[in-house]
DNA sequence: CTTGACCTTGCCGTAGCGTCAACGTTTCTA
DNA sequence: TAGAAACGTTGACGCTACGGCAAGGTCAAG
């Protein structure tokens, strides 16, 4: 036969075959005199086996191992070895396909925010806030959707919590918002603004103590764990970037609601 | 920021960042006079929003799609896309790893055979069959073996069912067992030896109607249908490689009996 | 001054082939 | 009999999402 014919015989394209010989996984045969490959029996009988392990999800390197290795005992480890594999992958996928069928089921209700997909958690935060409704509340969305997708799982969701608990109380989501447009009116204002350092007293006020514990022990006991709504605190460049987001008085009243609140955990940085 | 502080902000490595950049996918940020990239947290945000499509397993081309298309429509659709695509993945790994239970439990019953996997099917063939036996069996399950890698699952089936019963009467069987007998025996006879021409049609003689039909049915109408095992007869390369298989008197009397057995069918070549 | 931890660009490697390119051979057909 | 169609040959690049290494430049600390 013909590379095209042995090929069609087993269910293989002649690259394929080609590729394998280039491998080493099967032997060329021999040629005839205008060059062309000339393959017997053997040779599909061969590439049938080879054919059979790769649809099984086998690598081409094991196939050759296994082909000479010749008899089970080595072929059974690696398909043991292969299903290990093939569970993993498959949990991974289902795992993906959760989030995917939360991320449609929000898609299809319009709760999809802006930022892309996010965690139930957050998502329920975006659908409390109305969007557009402050300019500091926005950004502040958007940290913590940067926050979302950084953060572990477990302290996320306690922080989401104690902010859900917050968003819950009438008076405080009030009191909230009227900070937000504080922080709004003082976008072009000058650092040494008067109403600035009031306003990071407020701002640490609200914080009620358990979103405080959850920011502050969530750190992992390491450099972090300041209350920065994103792991490390000013000092690092992270933080120093964070503030930089915020206009010059904004960011100074940040900076005076966290120093209020690192002396209510008595931490040092 | 520098790269290796952003990288650490979001949970990418510097080497996916820079990556990022070459794609086009995030724009490369301002450089400090010394070269290196400056990043501030807009970066950050949007590597966030990178992180977590990717993690969806998103390909990098669907992402700049949902950033560049902004909003959450294109999203929907390349989400839903996407979840079309894992099931797939998720469907095609369940059925491999079923495949491979089968093998495993096969394998631990030391049931498979020197050809590899096999479909159970076959598997139950090669138990009933002792492999040593006799040369022409053997030759004869290595040739059903590249025949199972090669049909589709219908036919393949159907033709072990009819083996299988046949197998099963005791009379039948041995008289297979005298045939590879007689085959064996003129191994090394000429092409001209009077066994050959009896053998020929004793070996038309033992297919029953149904293994037949199987085989000549399942060839889906075209130009193959020929009751060789492995579907072209001769005159097509692969029934002459096959014949080749065989010491020339085996041969000749393989070459009786399909002709035999296409007088049986009807069939014109 | 050195060391070490950063940063820079750039290129090779990964798995399993698909897909040209540029060319020779065989076979069918007008 | 010529030309086209359909095979074959080797060789090289492409794809995914980066990892790793090389060969340097930069910067802060001991």
């Amino acid at each position: 036969m013909r590379i095209g014919e042995i090929a069609a015989a087993v269910g293989l394209t002649t690259r394929a075959i080609r590729h394998y010989h280039h491998l080493g996984l099967l032997p060329e045969p021999a040629r005839r005199p205008n060059g062309y490959r000339e393959y017997g029996l053997r040779e599909a009988i061969l590439l049938a086996r080879v054919r059979r392990l790769t649809e099984l999800g086998l690598g081409l390197d094991e196939v050759r191992d296994v082909l000479a290795d010749d008899v089970g005992r080595e072929l059974t480890e690696v398909l043991a070895e292969l299903d290990d594999d093939l569970a993993r992958q498959e949990a991974d996928i289902r795992a993906r396909r959760e989030r995917l069928a939360e991320l449609l089921q929000m898609s299809r209700e319009g709760l999809l925010p802006g930022e892309g997909p996010v965690s139930p958690g957050l998502a329920e935060l975006f659908g409390r806030f109305s969007p557009a409704e402050s300019a500091t509340a926005a950004k502040d969305l958007e940290h913590l959707a940067l926050f979302d997708a950084t953060a572990d799982p477990d302290r996320r969701d306690r922080i989401y919590q104690a902010l859900s608990e917050l968003a819950d109380d009438p008076e405080l989501a009030a009191r909230l918002r009227e900070l937000y447009a504080r922080m709004d009116d003082i976008a072009d204002a000058s650092p040494d603004d008067p109403r600035v350092e009031p306003l990071g007293k407020d701002l640490a006020a609200i914080v009620p103590d358990d979103l405080l514990a959850a920011l502050v022990h969530g750190g992992e006991g390491r450099e972090d764990g300041s209350p920065a709504r994103t792991d490390p605190g000013p000092g690092s460049a992270f933080g120093e970037a964070f503030l930089d987001d915020f206009a010059p008085a904004q960011a100074a009243a940040v900076r005076e609601m966290l120093t209020v609140l690192t002396g209510r955990t008595g931490w040092t940085p």
